[in-house]
DNA sequence: ACCTGAACACCGTTCAAGT
DNA sequence: ACCTGAACACCGTTCAAGT
């Protein structure tokens, strides 16, 4: 799977959790959810599977860590806009980036809530609500909208990713999903007929806007 | 949700798919996603832990058609409707109530997307888009964005679910949640501090509601 | 054709023992 | 205080052997 080069000097640096969190990341990065294991990451650090335990409860802490690590970054690196619907664009967008960099991380968003990622987005799409002059009585359910439809295509960018043949491009990869669709009853499945049509062509990047740009206009209708 | 009363009889049934994922379906209901394995699952059909694997292939599958069984039951029971916002709300609705009732399907919904339930919710959503009068070109991009929308709340049910202890009430875990919300910075997490004295007091199924108004709502304005 | 259950490979986690 | 690595309990999956 991964290349396995001994990391070369300083393998008597002492273990930390951010040098642990660090070698998850690669690990999950080239090999997937799969890859990572205690064993895995403990020959990666040269050292034994029990010592990751001195630094980390277990293997969703590390999990946590790591998509924390990921989304962090992400909202730092987003620049900030003047308008409002800028703004939450940009961040939605940065967040969509760092899922398709890293997918795994789109699985585990949706596996632990109200956690630091977590808050981290919220905060960042939050803010910007009452700038878009939201009514506080609706301010719950336009965060709650955004949220949640950015952590439902996180979630199937990441099971698209573990679906997707390696080799295969995503044109290729689309036009056999499409074609599959087509096998289906047209009688009871005719709008996702409609869909597969619409399919290969599509550019996930332009439809996740494209979804973020409706719900802010729904956001409008109630400002 | 179902009774934990032993099946009485016919033990010496012959086995099948159906019977396998029906008994997968009472474990996972009982015990969650942890307690659904191959052992459990021979004890409880009373055979051999290698018998299931000649009518499933392997554990991807039985979660994938557990779930398909479920969704389908769900869509089943949908009333149409005339009014086509009131038909994708009551879609919506149903699923959300199926995965309020089986929360091991929320997780199971964003591993394993273009299969058999995401198809059927696709088509119980899109087919109704049409009949809003949405143009053929925001078509694919309304689908999108309600079903992803959708998957998002799916996928946080299941995970707060996973999360929240069993003798715990829902008010008092939201409660002890805000209340960790409170200890962030002010500064940093403005937002995050208006949300938490909203959490509690709210309604799950309500906001998931308004969210799916929000997106109409949005719908409404590309019409 | 279908079922049984021991065996295999592998995992997360623990812990006595070392430094 | 921190690391080592064998050991434990448990898992998905396979497969020779049965009916």
């Amino acid at each position: 799977m991964t290349t396995k080069i001994q990391r070369t000097g300083r393998r008597a640096d002492t273990l930390s959790k951010e040098r642990i969190v660090e070698a998850a990341i690669e690990i999950l990065d080239s090999g997937g959810q799969g890859a990572l294991t205690f064993r895995a990451l403990a020959a990666r650090l040269a050292t034994g599977s029990g010592a990751i335990y001195w630094h980390v409860a277990d293997k969703d802490e590390l999990l946590a860590a790591a998509t924390n690590d990921i989304i962090a970054r992400a909202m730092t690196e987003v620049v900030d806009r003047d308008r409002p619907q800028q703004a939450i664009r940009a961040m939605a967008l940065g967040v969509f980036d760092a899922i398709d960099a890293h997918p795994w991380v789109g699985a585990q968003l949706s596996r632990e809530p109200l956690q630091a990622a977590m808050l981290q987005i919220s905060e960042g799409i939050g803010s910007h609500l009452q700038a878009l002059g939201v009514p506080e009585r609706a301010e719950f359910d336009c965060w709650s909208a955004l949220v949640n439809y950015i952590l439902g295509v996180a979630g199937q960018n990441a099971a698209n990713a573990r679906l997707a043949p390696r080799e295969m491009d995503r044109t290729t990869f689309l036009t056999t999903v499409a074609a599959r669709w087509r096998q289906l009853d047209p009688a009871k499945y005719a709008f996702v007929h409609r869909l597969a049509t619409r399919l290969p062509g599509h550019d996930d990047r332009e439809q996740f806007l494209a979804g973020i740009d409706l719900i802010l206009a729904g956001i409008a209708t109630v400002r």
